[in-house]
DNA sequence: CTTATTGTGTTATGTTATAACGTAAATAGC
DNA sequence: GCTATTTACGTTATAACATAACACAATAAG
């Protein structure tokens, strides 16, 4: 269900994106002395080549358009998983499917905005959504370590596309 | 993976939870004029028995267990979506499974908090979560309709049995 | 160079969820 | 009450998401 996007970005190239998010990675993996292979790579590649959260099958069914030597489901779980570990991808529960992130530096659960028109992700990262939470679960007695933050709704460009 | 309760409640009588959840079940669907069929009775019930989420098939197995006719998936998955469209249980999402709302009365998607060592599920309602989560978002542009709020952690009762 | 560790290939299977179509039961309109 | 219509449920099949287990290859560590 890749739900392209109803309004695409006017002028902004893509490839910067996916540019960036390689470089750090590549540098991130050094500094975590984690080996960025070819494999791995290619798949943050393939995640990065919208800003739509892509589900493992969607990947796995890129890589194997290529000419490439086909892949099995679990090479493409495993290369999520080494790149979550690392926080170069995130998993977005409600929707089955992962996406990149560009500030993997610090340890984060994300925040994310979920437009339902276009299907673009973004993350953000507000600490005043992280207190409420710990401070709302504190009140429950309960001792928070992660957490799970997806908000659904309209992004901007969709909004004001339908404003006219 | 039915993550039994570390630490059994103390002289609480799950059956209260239970009757309880099913009186204010008959009433809301009462004004909702929707069906409250024993099928659909059945399954709330059966997901009332514990304060952990249940997976639809472990409610089809539940349901199997017993003497009555078998039931399929699909037949568990329209009870629950019924049940999630009268606000009488939410879907966990990092879990994929269903918990017992108890107080379906107005429109809220719930903030979870979810222990990661019993496995049980509380549901809150913070303003100042809701509030803060719709600032982070206007903040980005974004116009925010509904959420999944999912906090792992420990609960009070597994924090307090750990600490001797 | 040898050994240990880590990454990948491969096959099989487990888990969660939905599609599509038919029948039965309840309700609404007469 | 009888009929038409809608809503619920049964049934079969399949889609979509994810992991287990084991063998072999590539890399790093000694």
């Amino acid at each position: 269900m890749s739900t392209k996007s109803a309004l695409p970005k006017p002028n902004h190239d893509h490839r910067q994106c996916v540019d960036e998010a390689i470089t750090i990675a590549t540098r991130i993996c050094r500094e975590n002395k984690s080996r960025f292979t070819a494999l791995r790579r290619r798949v943050l590649e393939l995640i990065w080549t919208s800003h739509e959260p892509a589900g493992a099958y969607e990947i796995l069914d890129m890589m194997n358009r290529e000419g490439d030597a086909k892949v099995a489901p679990m090479t493409v779980y495993r290369a999520l998983d080494f790149l979550m570990e690392n926080r170069l991808v995130h998993r977005i529960a409600s929707r089955n499917a992962y996406i990149g992130c560009n500030h993997p530096e610090a340890a984060h659960s994300g925040q994310f905005l979920i437009c339902k028109i276009c299907g673009r992700v973004a993350e953000i990262e507000e600490d005043a959504i992280s207190r409420s939470l710990a401070e709302g679960a504190a009140r429950a007695g309960f001792d928070s370590v992660s957490s799970v933050i997806e908000i659904e709704g309209r992004c901007r460009d969709c909004r004001e596309a339908l404003h006219g």
